[in-house]
DNA sequence: GTGATTAAATTTGTATACATTTTTGTCAAT
DNA sequence: ATTGACAAAAATGTATACAAATTTAATCAC
């Protein structure tokens, strides 16, 4: 009677395999393009590999791992041009996310990003770039919820989550990380000032200015390696 | 030694199940909201269990399948809030495709564009709609072609392909058949004239009043069967 | 009849066995 | 040393057996 209350709705194996994977993945604890062997993570994770093929499938439909017919899967390789294109996709996401957040976000929702821009501040004067990377993203996560489209931030992830070792593990100069933060200063303004066009405008360039960063940093990378 | 030429890349049953599973259920042979049976299709497909339910992981990663643990997969529903969501997300990735575009096509592409719209424009003056809906979705596939942003097509087609179902059923109005041939006929001279700002403008518009018109077609269902 | 209770049947989740394919390692020939 | 052939080993793909859960049906009290 209470089921629908109490249900703890436990996780198949299939799900908490594929949670652990993904989660392995993003944070970089498996290389990109190294090999999936099904031997090696049933051991791993405890499970068969009925439940570890099913989360094999899942994690391919987000991009996180490409399935090789008869060869088994790999951990999916990221491509300069690759993150390029996400980057391209995702400021057009997150200029909709900005127009659609100001006509449709709420006092307390803007509170709340006002006290997150405070932390981000905090954060970027002590120089501590884990805590500026967190606050930075709660703050985009906030205005994509001020979206009030699911799809929109489904979407966002996705490609966020495929690009994340890239994108968090780029550190930037101190030019480009001051210059952000005068960008997001503005967009707080904007989004207070509830001007949808200029701030996707913002966003956009926002974005854009942080592909520029990570892709220089990509390839900085990899003439270093050559 | 020939293999990379000759090799038919002979897909998996799973692949081949997600395949035909997608087909029927993109083509509302079976209705949405409506149980998959694992039995009942294990039958249907000629395949065991276990490649259905990999196949039954990669639909529902498409949005296409809901998967609701022990309690079995079902056909995704589709609010009318999800349809407006759909549209509102796939109107700023199509003008985002309508810029790039611009500033990527080939006159090959381009000249191909121009003879569908001729295609186009000869199903609208002989009332043959599924010969439109054929060249116009034909035209739009090009111009995502154009902007070479493979996540970008990626992205648009999975929202597609999620609403495809209403998109293409929702029979317009002739004003409305009018209307968005004119559009068409705009978009062509925008991108001949490679004016990427404008396209991406015009390209939002018609997608946002492509949305407008499904989402009164989809309430009037409603509102039929009730 | 209605509703609760419980047993049976069905269905999903997982592990494992078997079948195919791919990869690895050995050895002879050049 | 390198190549090619081929056997052995390992890995992936598929089917099926078993376990656990859910749904259906049947029974009984009221």
């Amino acid at each position: 009677m209470l089921d629908h209350v109490l249900a703890t709705d436990r996780a198949t194996l299939a799900q908490s395999a594929a949670r652990r994977l993904r989660d392995m993945i993003i944070e970089g604890r498996i290389a990109a393009g190294s090999r999936l062997n099904e031997r090696v993570l049933t051991e791993q994770l405890r499970v068969s590999r009925t439940p570890l093929r099913e989360a094999f499938k899942v994690l391919s439909g987000e991009g996180l791992v490409e399935l090789l017919p008869q060869r088994g899967a790999i951990v999916a390789t990221l491509s300069v041009a690759e993150v390029d294109a996400a980057f391209e996709v995702m400021a057009a996401l997150e200029g909709l996310a900005g127009e659609l957040a100001c006509a449709r976000i709420t006092p307390d929702e803007l509170a709340e990003i006002r006290a997150l821009q405070f932390d981000m501040l905090a954060s970027h004067a002590r120089g501590d770039l884990p805590g500026y990377f967190r606050a930075n993203m709660a703050i985009h996560d906030r205005i994509n919820a001020a979206a009030r489209n699911p799809l929109l931030a489904q979407s966002f992830r996705q490609l966020n989550q495929r690009i994340h070792t890239v994108r968090y593990r780029a550190n930037l100069s101190q030019e480009r990380w001051d210059e952000a933060v005068e960008e997001h200063a503005a967009m707080l303004k904007l989004l207070e000032a509830r001007n949808g066009r200029a701030l996707r405008a913002l966003l956009e360039a926002h974005l854009l200015n942080k592909r520029e960063a990570v892709v220089a940093a990509l390839r900085a990378q990899e003439a270093r390696a050559a």
